[in-house]
DNA sequence: GTCTATATTAAGATAGAC
DNA sequence: GTCTATCTTAATATAGAC
């Protein structure tokens, strides 16, 4: 039977906030119950595997995001510059304009499960490779394509590490900003 | 008189690897205790803040290894270009060709103490002037100095995130080699 | 399915001997 | 200064009622 107070995506949901913000170690059991409104005893009901289960989930989840506002998008027909345009406003969105952590960065620190990290090696892939696609689209060769897709995560990661630490959004900002140029010329 | 066992540079030095590989919630004195061949009672005697202190005492640690091998041989006289390549080697060395995490990425999520917070923001600010200082020296205006500068803590944030996600220090790598021409050119 | 209650283990922290 | 021993609190995890 389907779950009562709260499903499965909300769950997931508030568990990425959680873990997004405070990392793998930082999060316990009870911020995520308060958080998801249930008891610790029914989230092991639904993860018998307890928190590291929820991570998996929460991993899953953004992948499931990531799949419907950025890989899809970019894959649909269209200018390649317009569908680059719908993504950059995405990420604004998943990134709360820099106040949010990446989750790549967030959960990869050592003290997490193998599984999450073997799931975070297999999202920055599938991101890496759906940036590398839409350049090559606009006209970049294979080589420059890849390349500047990479520094495409490299300029969301970077930025998002000194927005946090400094407090001021605009660096962010500033490198999502940047991004269209970056994967439709050299 | 003089600590027995271990001085504080040492301790802070070992503070420092666990802090950075596993974050602050992801330390635990037990940890501390291992790793600095100490008891958990003798860190409390030495910082009596326990581990807030102690993960103080680290970011100040690191703080003088930055002014020492950094900030210092950029103020050195000479051609920009050489300070610069003297820094990177510098930096590699400091990160472990990309093996080791940032301090500013992975002390900033939320659950550290705020005074580590604003020890991780002044030590941002200091970086990103010393950047931008030796940028100005080889040329470049006082605006795009410190645009290149930020641009260059991007991409050592960012690459050693991907790095670190990858497993594949190469990101960390090239990211650094391009820092001379990051620092001296627009 | 979700709850209250409780067990178990680990973390943070102190007291007092040496 | 550093230790052993202990305390307190919080975390993970389970049992059993509803």
């Amino acid at each position: 039977m389907a779950h009562s107070k709260v499903n499965d995506a909300q769950l997931a949901d508030k568990a990425l906030e959680l873990f997004r913000q405070q990392g793998y170690e930082g999060t316990s059991l009870n911020d995520l119950a308060a958080a998801s409104g249930l008891e610790k005893a029914s989230l092991y009901y639904r993860f018998p595997g307890g928190k590291k289960d929820i991570a998996l989930a929460a991993a899953a989840h953004v992948g499931q995001w990531f799949e419907a506002n950025i890989f899809a998008p970019l894959q649909k027909p269209g200018p390649p510059s317009e569908r680059i345009n719908i993504v950059t406003r995405n990420l604004r969105t998943f990134y709360g304009d820099g106040a949010k952590p990446c989750v790549l960065d967030s959960l990869s620190l050592r003290g997490g499960p193998p599984e999450l990290a073997a799931a975070l090696a297999s999202a920055y892939k599938a991101w890496l490779e759906s940036f590398a696609a839409v350049a090559r689209e606009s006209g970049l060769s294979r080589r420059v394509a890849e390349e500047q897709a990479r520094q495409a995560l490299i300029q969301i990661e970077g930025s998002l590490v000194l927005s946090r630490v400094t407090g001021n959004r605009k660096i962010f900002l500033d490198a999502i900003a940047a991004l269209p140029d970056l994967l439709t010329r050299r």
